[in-house]
DNA sequence: AAATGTTACGAAAACGTTTTCGAAAAATTA
DNA sequence: TAATTTTTCGAAAACGTTTTCGTAACATTT
């Protein structure tokens, strides 16, 4: 079937090209009742101006890119559906990359993204990147970049986060509050931000309430897989340390950490308290339920897209831009694992 | 930074635009080093022509549209995995909606995808669309439909589906052959056809074994959530009815199933075996860990790919073409719940 | 009636490619 | 050497828009 376009329109009405791209475009030169017999047909058959041709003349795309580095994590994916809704709203379609924690596949996700004229990148970056020319590339192709939840400050741009340090400073502090002194700490691996942010949060709220650090409570998960966490908390109960609580890094880890301790008849919260963080969708149907710090994921979607209006609209009127730090506030989640 | 076009490359090796353009197309018709000189310049620079302009000239977006039901539904997110890499591997790029269920935004999903131009149209259905228009519209638009999971028969179209009568038959069976009588079946709404289909399959099952079919033991959860199948179970647990084993719908449903026989201090697999549906990534980290039928969710990406390739070359021959019926072999996964 | 201002429209260029077709240049054959 | 074929290249049209600018027609003011 034959796509129509603007010159069939204007054959039909004895008219131009011109008068009818304006009578859609909304110009005020064109009478009000052409205009008005235009617009009646347009809207009867739905008829909307081809997208490429209109792209290429105004090199506006309306196409945003996202970059994830897994789609198995429901936390990408509630922050995935977010930033697809909120663009939508606004107009604009999102082309949907994923690096699989793989840096060489992320390069090929920016640089496929560059080609493809996207007007902005919204990156949460793989656990394996390291160097970051990718990202710049991206800046001077002059596409608006923002990154999300894992960040690197190398690279200058707008970024939208889960404020670690005091999220996990509360969780600390609520476990010190419930009575637990030998607080667990199951944390990720060196590289990653959020990891080390997590950590100092932890060891904030220990200073804080004069509980000496032990390193012997903290565990590395590199992979931050359900496995790993099994086997390390399975490791400081084999090696007889004495703790009663877990703040683990995330609800995958947190629920290894209840599978073991469950499996080692420990009680939970009784004997151990348990929590995590992300608050995945998951978390509420276990047993026990795990209480987990929410991180709102809703709003990363509308704060990003807050920021890339009004980065474009800065970059049109030519303002040289100041980048917006984003902090998305976490709230607690009480369930029974503490 | 101005963005690099084919003329510019002309003007420095002094050749003209078409020259440029062939040799990167790889036309025959252009001498060895002068190709070679370009190739060259071009892999330096890292050079792509631009794909809108290239785009509205073939009519080709190299670019196709997803919309799924549900971006919280790991199945589906593992679907989209697939089908997003599947379809970079071939160089295509993919524009994900997502419905949320709803038939209205299914509408707006479908027809952004039309006038995007893209060259096919991947769907699952949200459970509301009772009506087939827009599949039509998509189809006229001459875009290649492929609908997956979830889909009608109505619309005639290449499909891509878990064989659903077969795995429930299979499942129920294994219940049969675990010792199991009174089974249960906590199935979904009437209009959704993989419900109807599991629901089959249970009963072929049920026939097969002499055992004599009892409405009492299906429970009907509409929305198929985690609070509806808990409500579900418990309902006939006050009801006093009798069951030795549930077969759930799927694997959201099976963990409220065993959080409700949980909380009643009902034993699993002892006294009620459970068994859901498509190995949700949280099945095995449950307590018990969840049996579960796998669904092959790699496969989906894979074989929708080959189809929208077999069909879309089909159409360049001008060959009227046949869909396509792919039925996805599922495999039992055991674990602790029975 | 002339000068000026306003309204409504269209011609045409441009966006950056792809691809057809013609033709010049080089190579081969008669 | 002339005729023919093959190789290599470029001009130009086309894809469907958007937008500038010119101008005809009409209205308003002197």
């Amino acid at each position: 079937m034959k796509a129509i376009k603007l010159k069939d329109i204007a054959q039909k009405f004895n008219v131009s090209v011109s008068t009818v791209s304006k009578a859609i475009a909304g110009y005020t030169d064109i009478k009000r009742e052409t205009r008005k017999k235009i617009l009646e047909y347009v809207k009867k058959i739905n008829f909307r101006p081809n997208s490429i041709a209109s792209s290429l003349k105004t090199k506006k795309t309306k196409t945003i890119g996202i970059v994830i580095p897994d789609m198995q994590n429901l936390f990408f994916t509630k922050i995935l559906n977010s930033i697809v809704n909120n663009a939508q709203r606004e107009g604009y379609r999102s082309i949907l990359m994923c690096s699989n924690e793989s840096f060489e596949n992320e390069l090929d996700c920016i640089d496929e993204l560059i080609n493809n004229n996207v007007e902005a990148v919204f990156i949460a970056l793989s656990d394996r990147t390291v160097e970051y020319s990718h990202l710049q590339r991206v800046k001077d192709s002059g596409i608006i970049l923002i990154q999300f939840d894992k960040i690197s400050k190398i690279i200058q741009s707008s970024t939208v986060t889960t404020n670690n340090i005091e999220s996990a400073y509360e969780l600390t502090e609520r476990l010190i509050k419930f009575g637990r002194r030998k607080i667990a700490h199951l944390r990720g691996g060196y590289i990653s931000q959020v990891s080390i942010d997590r950590f100092i949060g932890y060891q904030k709220a220990l200073e804080k309430y004069n509980i000496k650090y032990d390193k012997n409570l903290v565990m590395i998960s590199e992979s931050r897989s359900f496995d790993e966490a099994i086997s390390k908390i399975q490791e400081m109960i084999d090696k007889k340390i004495d703790f009663d609580s877990v703040l683990a890094i995330d609800d995958k880890t947190a629920m290894g950490t209840i599978k073991c301790l469950t499996d080692n008849k420990i009680k939970i919260p009784e004997q151990v308290a348990v929590v995590g963080f992300s608050n995945a969708a998951y978390s509420k149907y276990l047993s026990p339920s795990l209480s987990s710090m929410d991180q709102s994921t809703e709003l990363f979607g509308s704060e990003i897209i807050k920021i890339f209006l009004k980065e474009k609209r800065n970059k049109k009127l030519g303002l040289d831009y100041t980048f917006s730090q984003i902090k998305i506030p976490t709230h607690f989640i009480k369930r029974e694992s503490f």
